[in-house]
DNA sequence: GAATGTATAATTGTATACAATTATACGAGA
DNA sequence: TCTCGTATAATTGTATACAATTATACATTC
């Protein structure tokens, strides 16, 4: 709770709490009670209230009227689902993309790639993995559509909080920043089948490479 | 405010301010103040501001903190884009009901295009309307994941509530029967390619019926 | 007259009080 | 002992009070 400082107490209740749904520190059903809330986290009720709400929403959460909230949390096939829906998207963000996409755009694309090449020469992985956020954030902008952005951050909340460990395992990262290269080089031709064929096995590789990393359940990965 | 009596006032706010803002009763932009809808419902501003909440997360609402909430609204772009993207997840939802569904929901389904056919037949089309609702709410079901359900509910969401009018127009009602009984078939197969093909165009041919019968903006159909 | 500063009002953010509902404990009766 | 009912406690639902922030109006200054 001591970042977030800038944002409403509500929004760092919401964003806390969701972390932690997802970081898996509460058990599956578990109940979260908002006096329990609200004295953990030092505020009052109010706040909890409209945090949990929204958890709702997002699915993290199942509130029962009058009885209570409880954690829903994400299985394993969940993530797999997440993934696959993701891949199929994934590739109309990017035939999107490729219609809409300006020159700038397009340069500042092609400088995300060269940086990532570069750091991932270096070795630097911790920058490869914000630099891999970057393009998929640049992408979803550039396609305009704020109905299937919304989708695509809603779906990147479920696992983007997990990819701590596994990034450059089993050197992904460099297949990852070479798929990214052919997306571009795809958009740059105007190639909207290529693009969207590309897009969607890029994301299909993440998930197979989440697949072997580690056994089922726990999700890891650099996307 | 009359109906969902045995829901709570929040969830009935919450409703009724997602009804009004689908059905057009505000200005795109136009500022959503607490006193004033807690007045005008007859609740405090307790339930109010929940509602609102919730209402950012679906992204009909946007909030400036300490400012106010202001009404997003869809655009006819975003109608459009719905669509596609329902299409394209439609196609999903129909591939993995092939593969998870029992013999109990495929009678469940048998007997929903039965009733179609026979409702068609009649000229009844408010039972059509209801009968495609209950086909793919259905479908939806039986894919078993609840990631994909939670994401095609929500898309069905934003266009549901316009369709009062032109449902039955255009002959479009037999064609969408006909392609729920083709789909059926191809799942009764255990035709995944097939399955997915057909809810893909399905879901694309009810789009460009929208697109023909009112031109830009409102959105009517029947799904 | 335009720009700026200040006082006031309006609105949102948070905390708390009270009401309604649900869970729990315990005793009476079969 | 088991079941049921009642009383009590705990929890959620709603309303209201207060604090913080933002908007508005008006006066002052240039």
């Amino acid at each position: 709770m001591e970042d977030y400082r800038d944002y409403s107490l509500r929004e760092r209740v919401f964003h806390k709490i969701q972390e932690d749904i997802l970081k898996g520190c509460y058990k599956e059903g578990e109940e979260l009670r908002e006096l329990t809330l609200s004295k953990e986290l030092g505020v009052s009720r109010t706040p909890v209230r409209e945090a949990l709400r929204q958890l709702e929403l997002e699915g993290l959460v199942n509130i029962i009227p009058n009885k209570g909230a409880y954690v829903q949390g994400i299985t394993g096939k969940d993530v797999k689902d997440i993934y696959i829906i993701r891949s199929l998207l994934e590739g109309l963000c990017a035939r999107w993309a490729t219609e809409h996409m300006g020159k700038e755009q397009i340069d500042r694309m092609e400088e995300i790639v060269l940086l990532s090449e570069f750091h991932l020469e270096k070795g630097d992985d911790e920058q490869v993995v914000k630099l891999d956020g970057e393009f998929h954030k640049l992408l979803y902008e550039a396609m305009d559509s704020r109905i299937l952005e919304h989708i695509m951050t809603d779906l990147h909340q479920y696992v983007k909080m997990a990819r701590k460990t596994s990034v450059g395992k089993a050197d992904r990262a460099e297949k990852s920043v070479r798929e990214h290269k052919g997306i571009l080089e795809a958009i740059k031709k105007k190639d909207a089948d290529c693009a969207e064929k590309l897009a969607n096995t890029h994301v299909m590789h993440v998930m197979e490479n989440l697949g072997q990393s580690n056994r089922e359940e726990q999700a890891h990965g650099e996307d």
